[in-house]
DNA sequence: CGATAAAATTGTCAACTGTCCTATTTTGGA
DNA sequence: TCCAAAATAGGACAGTTGACAATTTTATCG
């Protein structure tokens, strides 16, 4: 229904320190089950006693594990952006290729992603919650920083003669249209079918750019 | 503190149908104060309670004018998006420009747009509610697909070769990228003082894609 | 195996949620 | 000016929320 089941882990649990096998078992059933229910019926849904009911457990373990909520999200946060970061840190560049072929490559995985029902679900979730949480905020930041630094890289390759700032520029407009795509063309949305013909669109555009633009 | 005063009214109310002004006064007063709880702390602190202390009445009367809290979200989605909806279809044509000044132009207020805080408040919200409230999505849908056929126009007169469904997949791919950028550079953003400067690779990419696309 | 720290259960708390109902006051047209 | 309709107030309800304390069960290591 929802594809082939993925390959990559969709969170990324901090090391155990101290404690049972057990418990850190349980802490991660916690957490996947609570971006389960995050992606299946948004954040107002992800409530303490919902989760703790999903998981089999009583709400006194769950508090347990953790104390409040606020460390819950926190985690849980965490965790699914770190599996994000893991995810753009295994890009391989490929550097054989040219450079446009680089750029295409990876806006295609990219947009590839963007279709998922998780990134689709999960990302509107996280720039809603980063409007009013500043640890959010931070670290849905950093996750971008982060996407970016490769895309910096083969536009440096392509245009070596930009000055850092107009390059940086074009990674992130480039990096914006892709996330845009979300709302539009992402999983279950209403133009989901036309993201074949829309990435090819994209990445045209890209290449176009990045090999013509001149800062004024 | 949040630069000038708007001259478009953010949010346009529906015909009063009987009743006394008063009343009519107090519900915009209502939905005028949901809007402000929900763009400065978010959806999960716009409670009954909440809207009618801000507006410094009692639960009972909004519980008078709105019975449920789903009838008020209904309302308030309405009155903003509505207020969306006029003032895309108030953008002038200027029929006397060249095309590609005109996709310029109608880019320029829609980033501005963007830029403001309202806007990068409200659309995460809705982005987030529209995955899981099919009246959200409806009603989220409808207003891009409004704002998109001013855009689709443009390209109809730069590319009257193109079949419809290539200026279609153009309209989306340049809307889309345009919503991208409130992430990054809206209100308050990482990037925000960026946005001039991604303003301009983002017309200039789209002007060029517009004239140069072929569907292969 | 047994000791013991960790994990899980159970029950309780005050605060908050949306909804409903009944007075009471205010409004504006006849 | 009167009076029915509209608006507001105030309270009560059952259900939910996050947090916490006391207790029992379980897992792990010496």
């Amino acid at each position: 229904m929802d594809g082939v089941p993925k390959l990559v882990t969709d969170l990324l649990m901090p090391d155990r320190e101290g404690g049972y096998a057990k418990g850190y078992e349980t802490r991660e059933l916690i957490l996947r089950t609570a971006l389960h229910i995050l992606i299946e019926e948004g954040y107002r849904a992800m409530s303490m006693r919902r989760i703790a009911g999903a998981c089999g457990m009583r709400l006194g373990n769950l508090t347990y594990h953790y104390p409040t909520r606020e460390d819950l999200v926190r985690e849980l946060l965490n965790a699914v952006i770190s599996s994000y970061e893991v995810e753009f840190g295994a890009i391989v560049q490929a550097p054989g290729l040219e450079p446009e072929e680089r750029l295409a490559r990876l806006c295609s995985l990219i947009i590839e992603d963007i279709g998922s029902k998780k990134t689709t679900r999960l990302f509107p979730e996280l720039w809603a919650l980063a409007n009013h949480d500043a640890f959010v905020y931070e670290r849905v930041h950093e996750l971008y920083d982060r996407a970016r630094a490769p895309l910096v890289e083969i536009i440096a390759d392509m245009r070596p003669d930009l000055p850092e700032a107009a390059r940086l520029d074009l990674a992130l407009f480039i990096s914006a249209s892709m996330e845009g795509l979300t709302v539009f063309a992402g999983y279950q949305m209403p133009f989901a079918q036309r993201m074949p013909a829309v990435e090819q669109i994209a990445v045209r555009s890209f290449i176009d750019i990045v090999r013509s633009f001149n800062p004024a």
